[in-house]
DNA sequence: AGCTACCAAGCAAGCGCTTGGTTTGCAACG
DNA sequence: CGTTGCAAACCAAGCGCTTGCTTGGTAGCT
């Protein structure tokens, strides 16, 4: 488990390039103006190319079994290919991790974003933000972006690194929202009122149920119920 | 590492019991009423005795590296003796995982209920376990209630269950109390209010030093600040 | 012809755990 | 007092299995 491929492999090592990265959207670049539904739906690496297959597989799998749990013999059969066939398409069961994770993460900043601008006042941006970080979390749609919390420690130091830089986009469009909704939110530092949000969302993944009797949106609302200011702001 | 040595050592298990429980806390039996200091420093299972010592260290590097990462190599080392002589201790490496996570249970059940018994109003009572199971987390107390969170699924299920038991009358604690604070709280179920407790103080593992510039009871007033409730009942 | 995707087979290393024997502390006993 | 007995604690060695990953080759599409 504990394998360091970095110092078994030092001689010669002789894969071709670097397999990471290269998603430069190709979607976008071909149409300059995208419509919504294909800007949702554009080809990212989670489509149906192999490698995409097995990023969706391996987000089902990392998130039910846990990342060490999950062998990359599991991961081929729910593919349906052999084990040796992943390495075609990755360099190790590290760089899986990573691309799962930098994919979900580019994905939710993309929601993110979008649900911040159709926004109409500051406090509907944060009801908006947070309905959107709980739909992440629960939604269908693709799944897993509870794998940055829960296996955040499965990945080196350096892809960590590689991942916050991309991650960090995401926590922006929240400061900005709480920058700009200061006045009718509780009165902490916005980091902190972050940190504190991002708790209570993050562990609704252990016991909130999307089919249960409460609906997401009204989970929001309790959210939001804590977080806006006391003593409202009287003009 | 999914071995599964029940299958494997089916035939002649040879091994005279098992080695989990039997942690009457000897000190306690011995001194009928004991005094606050040797209440708090007992000997339960984590006190100088070799599998004491192990347990420390194996909270210790469970939390700083994971349990799936955590060879039993580097335990036994961290220890100063070999791999091999653990298993004298315990049956398997996930017994150690099991042993530890109901001792932190059971020590940080103990310290909540003291905090809960000494508070003049419910409110306050609400505001000492807040402070307390923040120190919990950060404390040096033993340290690493965060494992309960962080290495819930790499517990076998039977394990799981068994503590879930004990952690149940941590939970009942916090529930009790929010109930008889219910009219100074956030009018929300109590059981959604702790969920979403739980998460704030939770998370702050991942955010929060104790030795930073804030100290545990301004993170406690500011996390308390958004669980009181907005208009205040009028008498 | 060449590229992508995959198979079949297996290697080396690391893993949890076992085994049989040795040390150590301590209490019982003549 | 010295000896004996014994159990707890540990060592030394390694077994058997799983793991991530490699290698050399093939099928099929363009």
């Amino acid at each position: 488990m504990a394998r360091s491929p970095t110092l078994r492999a030092l001689p010669p090592r002789k894969k071709p390039a670097d397999k990471r990265a290269v998603v430069v959207t190709p979607a976008v670049t071909s149409a300059p103006a995208s419509t919504l539904a294909s800007t949702l739906t554009r080809s990212t690496s989670m489509d149906e190319s192999p490698r995409g297959r097995i990023l969706r597989a391996a987000a089902h799998l990392f998130l039910t079994q846990g990342y060490a749990q999950t062998t990359v013999r599991d991961l081929a059969a729910s593919v349906g290919i052999l084990s040796g066939s992943i390495f075609h398409h990755f360099d190790n069961k590290e760089e899986i991790l990573e691309a799962v994770m930098t994919e979900v993460s580019v994905r939710s900043t993309e929601r993110m974003q979008q649900a911040a601008k159709s926004a109409s006042s500051p406090l509907a941006c944060v009801r908006a933000l947070l309905l959107c970080e709980l739909e992440n979390i629960h939604g269908d749609s693709g799944e897993a972006m509870t794998l940055l919390v829960t296996e955040w420690r499965s990945l080196g130091a350096q892809a960590r690194t590689r991942v916050l830089v991309v991650r960090e986009a995401y926590e922006e469009v929240w400061l900005r929202a709480l920058r700009a909704a200061r006045t009718e939110l509780a009165p902490l530092e916005p980091f902190i009122l972050r940190r504190l949000i991002s708790g209570m969302t993050s562990i609704t993944a252990t016991w909130y149920r999307p089919r249960g009797p409460m609906s997401l949106g009204t989970l929001t609302d309790h959210i939001l119920s804590l977080v806006v200011r006391k003593a409202p702001a009287r003009g």
